[in-house]
RNA sequence: GGGCCGUUAGCUCAGAGGGAGAGCACCGGCCUUUUAAGCCGGGUGUCGCUGGUUCGAGUCCAGCACGGCUCACCA
């Protein structure tokens, strides 16, 4: 192995790379610690700007605040013997004034080696300036770290989308609105924990490798593991293991987790993706219409104040109680199709056919699904309750007791987009059975989202599962909404890309 | 997978057969309450890649790569 120095790759960096490099020689050379591993910081930028950007010049001057405070360079504007630039973390920026005479002659010189992006730590007192901005007059300033690449443009900041996602960090660093989304997520998640533990339900873990895939219509990814010399799928749902648990005894279970589908990607779509399931014994899909409605508008005011979204074009209200739709109503209400056209089996799966092409609806089921997809849920911009969709696409799903032909399951939608999907959960052994048998038969058809016979569940439920709903929801669509974002992709902080080649 | 669009300096972008450009950033100089600081000077580049057409290609053509939008797919 060649030791080569960094500085002999110059010749890959960019002009601004090596005076980058240079500049953090000088540094060295002056003693200054590089890597320093302790920094004794008193506030965090964000806890002094809420904390003090109200307060008056005056009061600041004869409170005399001392406070030594880390952040990363943004912008710096010298002016001679004196300069003010700004530091930042995640999502606030305070201003900090270095003057020579102040802080001394050497250690503004040496200043002249940091640039935008690095990051220090600023000791001095706050005071406002004439414009009335909070600023920390620093009395000394400490090196944390250099950043050896420029950033980004100040005032557009990084706009390609593939780089956004690429270095995040980057994305991070200088686009405000990014840390808020992210920030916006977790509290989301947050208030979904404590909504669920406040209601006696408890979080859980279940397998994220599953010998069969389960509990969802969707392809999986598959992998191998070499001492068990067995086939493994990353989970499509954690519906079956939660469904035990409520077996078990556990009558109200949660958990937040990701799911892995192998499928297309698109603005709605990312290959892994974080879902909410919710299983409560003794209650059904009523009661989870009525937890979703409370959950998701009362998340909103909390964490947004109030219960009208703005997405995209639209104006979404959350004012309960939500519309309530049945899915046949539906589907002639927007298709614009006859009721009588229904009976018709033959005419709707041709009309699917052409609708998204052949082999995609290869039963009477699978077609009313392809022509409300295409038809009906682009409508549905308000939160709407699509109720009791046919059986045959719900094969885990209680059927209706007044009619056999419909499941006890709602989809919401919003924004077209579907956000919630829920059910009565089937609890009969044998009908499971069937259920399982008539998806076999669709598989065999070149259905390859079909599920698989899961012997092992069906013998679960041969040891009684109570009456119980059950719920999943779509986190990262919900951060959607809240965050009024129209991809995916910008509420998962690394979303699935091609390798850079 | 199909269609449309894009890929030019570190970033944001203009350039549509013949001198590689602007703003920010960067480099040098001036400047002690500025804030998209200002003033003077400096262009730092494999125009995504590979071929082709042409006297001449960032520009036209073909293929490829990556990305965006969209359609299809998609509980």
């Amino acid at each position: 192995m060649s030791e080569k120095k960094p500085e002999d790759k110059s010749g890959d960096l960019s002009e601004q790379e090596v005076v980058r490099r240079e500049k953090m020689r000088n540094l060295a050379e002056a003693g200054v610690d590089l890597f320093p591993h302790k920094i004794a910081v008193t506030h965090s930028i964000q806890e002094i700007v809420s904390a003090y950007s109200e307060s008056s010049g005056e009061d600041l001057e004869a409170a005399g605040v001392h406070v030594v405070i880390p952040g990363r360079i943004v912008s710096i504007r010298k002016m001679g013997r004196a300069m003010f630039f700004h530091i930042k973390d995640s999502e606030t920026k305070l201003q900090a004034y270095l003057r020579a005479d102040k802080i001394g002659q050497g250690k503004y010189e040496l200043f002249s080696s940091i640039d935008i992006g690095d990051m220090v730590a600023v000791e001095g007192d706050l005071f406002k300036t004439r414009t009335g901005e909070l600023t920390i007059l620093a009395q000394d300033w400490t090196f944390l770290a250099k950043c050896l690449h420029p950033l980004p443009e100040k005032w557009h900041g990084l706009q390609d989308v593939e780089l956004r996602f690429r270095k995040r960090h980057l994305d991070l660093i200088v686009n405000p609105d990014t840390a808020r989304i992210f920030r916006l997520r977790s509290r989301i998640i947050a208030g979904i924990r404590e909504y669920f533990n406040g209601r006696g339900y408890i979080e859980v873990e279940t397998p994220m490798m599953h010998a069969i895939p389960g509990g969802a219509l969707a392809k999986p990814f598959q992998t191998f593991h070499n001492a068990l010399g067995m086939e493994l799928f990353l989970r499509i749902a954690p519906e079956l293991y939660l469904k035990r648990l409520t077996v078990g005894g556990m009558n109200k279970v949660y958990e937040i987790n990701r799911n892995f589908r192998n499928e297309g990607i698109s603005t709605e779509h990312n290959p892994e993706f974080t879902m909410l399931e919710f299983y409560e014994a003794y209650a059904d899909y009523n009661d989870m219409m009525e937890m979703t409605e409370e959950l998701i508008h009362d998340l909103a005011v909390e964490l947004l104040g109030t219960d009208q979204l703005t997405y995209g074009e639209h104006t979404i209200s959350l004012k309960r109680p939500w519309k309530r739709i049945k899915f046949m109503e539906a589907l002639s209400e927007y298709s614009g199709l006859a009721p009588s056209r229904f009976d018709n089996r033959d005419s709707i799966i041709e009309l699917a056919v052409t609708l998204a092409g052949e082999g995609a609806a290869p039963t009477y089921g699978k077609a009313l699904d392809v022509i409300f997809d295409k038809h009906v849920k682009p409508h549905l911009v308000q939160p709407t309750f699509v109720m009791n969709p046919p059986k045959e696409i719900s094969p885990l799903a209680k059927a209706s007791p007044d009619n056999p032909d419909e499941a006890q399951r709602f989809e919401l939608m919003v924004a077209g987009m579907e956000i919630a999907n829920a059910f009565s959960e089937l609890s009969d052994p044998d009908e499971q059975r069937k259920r399982f048998e008539q998806q076999a038969e669709a598989r065999k058809k070149g259905d390859e989202e079909s599920h698989v016979i899961d012997e092992d569940y069906i013998n679960v439920l041969e040891y009684g599962l109570p009456p119980t709903g059950g719920e999943g929801v779509g986190i990262d669509r919900l951060v959607m909404l809240f965050a009024d974002r129209k991809s995916i992709r910008e509420v998962i902080l690394f979303p699935l890309l091609r390798p850079k080649t």
